[in-house]
DNA sequence: ACATGTATTGATCGATCAGTCAATACAATT
DNA sequence: AATTGTATTGACTGATCGATCAATACATGT
């Protein structure tokens, strides 16, 4: 029978992932790709699919492995304050640190999801959708716990903080340095405090 | 002598300039610009230069006639809360009524600054500054006039307007609902307001 | 009316794109 | 060891990319 041995395709997929998170998915060719993986164009067809299809697959596992990773790890902390700052010190330092200015690969592609089919739009989408139900989900915990004044709109609050970790990731692209990063990411933090119009 | 009669290369310019700003610098192709403006290849070579070329003077067309037109008539105004509540809802609005969601150009192009040259670099880098700054005199005054509290820190104030700002614009590319995108406007304006924290 | 010289035009360049095909390599089954 | 059938390999497809060339059109200055 047939000759079973496979390259490793989550390995391939890995790098792949790499490279479509930091060139994007018009900025990658198959050419890219092949060098990247170490693998052949016919055999990338064969175990995963065409461009797209490798890409949606990259993607999804960006999501599962680094934002729902990061997320759920989070939540099982149980302390909503310490885990907000967690993850926007997280998102400084890490910027701070990536030498290729990568960003994040789900927010890069939002921006351009016109260029792509629903499938992509979909699983963008889905994926804020997700990151502004941990962030409510935070905030309501965090207002029981006494840690987050009552008075904030956990609904509303969640959207402002969603833009702010998205407007952090795209200026860590080039635009600006860490420290104008690093106050982004303080004055996410002051929209979980009481302020003078909540109350009105 | 010669013949003087040119295509007015503005009008063309305003063409090629809709066109980078919907669908970016690998996505628009030269026939993608000859469709738009209704000029040849050659033509647009002479009169402008080659693609690279194109699209800075786009960018910069943009640059002046949609950012710095907006600031400097929000900040003639003289009223720092009006004008940036102004700003926000501008955007929110806009995004709501751009069928084709095209965002902003220079948050567009922020996010693949590492696919252009430095001189694009500067131009989105330099850009964003204005922004802060325009951001920061803004709160400035608005602490004179006794409209924004006077804890509040300008600088990180103004980076956190500046991601705000931006997460609005990436979200409005589709990934996210007019609903949100005004939560986050709103909560940008939060921002403004003295909160439990600037006292410490 | 003629000469001048730039603007425009259409054809075309080599490079690269995503994707496909046919030949080969080789493990598993008999 | 011969057969079987999938995985791999490298050559190749037509299409499209940005860019250039040579020929033409034509307003201007004499």
């Amino acid at each position: 029978m047939p000759w079973r041995k496979y390259f490793d395709v989550d390995e391939a997929l890995e790098r792949a992932m790499e490279v479509f998170w930091q060139k994007g998915f018009e900025g990658t060719s198959l050419t890219d790709l092949i060098e990247a993986t170490g693998v052949q164009r016919q055999s990338l067809y064969n175990a995963i699919g065409d461009k797209k299809r490798i890409f949606i697959r990259s993607l999804l596992r960006y999501d599962t492995e680094q934002r729902q990773r990061m997320l759920s790890s989070l939540e099982a902390r149980g302390e909503p304050r310490a885990s907000l700052k967690m993850l926007f010190d997280a998102v400084v330092d890490q910027s701070a640190k990536d030498i290729n200015k990568r960003g994040c690969f789900l927010v890069n592609t939002a921006l351009w999801l016109q260029a792509h089919d629903d499938e992509v739009k979909m699983l963008v989408s889905s994926a804020f959708e997700d990151f502004h139900k941990f962030f409510e989900k935070q905030i309501e915990h965090g207002k029981i716990r006494g840690e987050f004044p009552s008075s904030l709109d956990s609904a509303a609050v969640a959207s402002g903080l969603l833009g702010a970790f998205i407007g952090i990731r795209v200026m860590a692209r080039g635009a600006a340095g860490t420290p104008v990063l690093r106050q982004m990411a303080d004055q996410a933090m002051r929209l979980l405090e009481s302020s003078t119009g909540d109350q009105a």
